[in-house]
DNA sequence: CTCAATACGATATAAAAATATCGATATAAA
DNA sequence: TTTATATCGATATTTTTATATCGTATTGAG
């Protein structure tokens, strides 16, 4: 129990860095490009080529020498290991300005997921659809998702309704949780929560601008 | 009050936490709380006490056993070493759903963030004032920019665009790129990037929810 | 006034991640 | 063929980050 066996046991910085690594070989791929490099990678995308080759090898698709990794067994394997090779369908909740703008980003496709429907608490809105996903009161939330069998929400409420309305995603069943709303989630175990807090890479910037011209520790320049 | 020999050598990981700290050390002073203890703080973030208070410990503030941390004083600290603690102008260049949604986040203003101007591509747009800022045409972008002498441009474009318009904002003489399209941008040395990614916050949670229910890496549970 | 409990500070250990180094192998050029 | 070289794969080292442990100071209760 305490045991873990052996769950995919990708680094997190690993995990993070794959779909960097994914939109590059996925350009390559278009571009006619049946082999890739993990050189080549590394010089794009400004990293260590031991870094990258040793991400790609945890991919489990092998290299050869002097030629590089099939690009389109890449692709394969690192959407394999995002989850990103079958499309799943999350629930938004929040159809304010951050909804809305999620709700218009195409790229999600390319990531597995498509919203399925939005949810949010001004009756205004109620029946309204945007970008062809419907708009729906709170009080439908639990039982809509629930007979949808979704396993994501996408939160991009105010930080006060937030800790209300994970609370209905949770009772709805989902597994996940991708939180736009800088709050601490409270959820219990087994429903994961990935937060994305503008502030955390704001202060990264703001940070690295006040400390003036060191070696930034994200961006390595080099010939 | 001279209490910082060492103004920066701030691990990455400790500044963004920072941003996290600084939310709680707020709301809790707003509650009339004048002192804020480390483990407080821990408990209600769900983070090792021990790291809360090295953490802390490198904002230069002391703290008293029994009582905590001065809540005002860490709040200052907090926002001088992030670099907010004096509002910065910043030029948004993308006015599309995402720049849209940016300009309505009130947030900001307590990040030492202002929006000054605005541009974009598309002429319809020209003119437009949105949450009270202009938008200009792209054509205007350096000479704008140069003159209000912006630090920060935020680039919200779609990716084809997002090179050229870093370029364009580096000709101004911006300092740093807060970059939210999913591109390596390549820019001179002295001028940061940090990269807003979706897809690599997303990666994380989709491959939590593929490997089922491993201890998450990213959240401990609490008591 | 004494004592116990809380919370800080410092040091030590462990875990994780990045970087460096070396050898092996397949391809292309001579 | 032979040889040079690009590239992978594995191992080792260093650096960074997180956790654990211990000592000490300050407060508040008895």
């Amino acid at each position: 129990m305490e045991a873990k066996p052996r769950p995919d046991a990708l680094p997190l910085p690993t995990i993070r860095r794959y779909p960097v690594y994914l939109r590059a070989v996925r350009a390559r791929r278009a571009r006619g490009e049946a082999n890739v490099s993990s050189a080549a990678l590394a010089a794009e995308l400004g990293l260590d080529p031991v870094l990258v080759r040793k991400d790609l090898a945890m991919s489990g698709v092998a290299g050869k020498p002097r030629v590089g990794h099939s690009s389109a067994a890449l692709e394969a394997a690192l959407e394999a290991a995002l989850g990103w090779d079958n499309v799943s369908d999350a629930a938004l909740v929040g159809a304010g300005s951050l909804g809305r703008a999620l709700l218009g980003y195409r790229g999600f496709r390319e990531q597995g997921l498509s919203i399925a429907v939005a949810f949010d608490g001004d009756p205004a809105l109620d029946g309204l659809e945007i970008r062809g996903v419907r708009v729906r009161p709170m009080k439908d939330l639990v039982r809509l998702v629930r007979r949808l069998s979704l396993r994501l929400g996408i939160l991009t409420v105010p930080e006060e309704a937030a800790q209300a309305c994970a609370d209905l995603l949770v009772a709805a069943g989902v597994r996940g949780i991708w939180n736009f709303a800088p709050v601490q989630l409270d959820v219990p175990p087994g429903v994961v929560v990935q937060n994305m807090d503008l502030a955390q890479s704001l202060a990264v910037l703001s940070h690295s601008l006040e400390t003036a011209a060191i070696p930034s520790p994200a961006r390595a320049r080099r010939p």
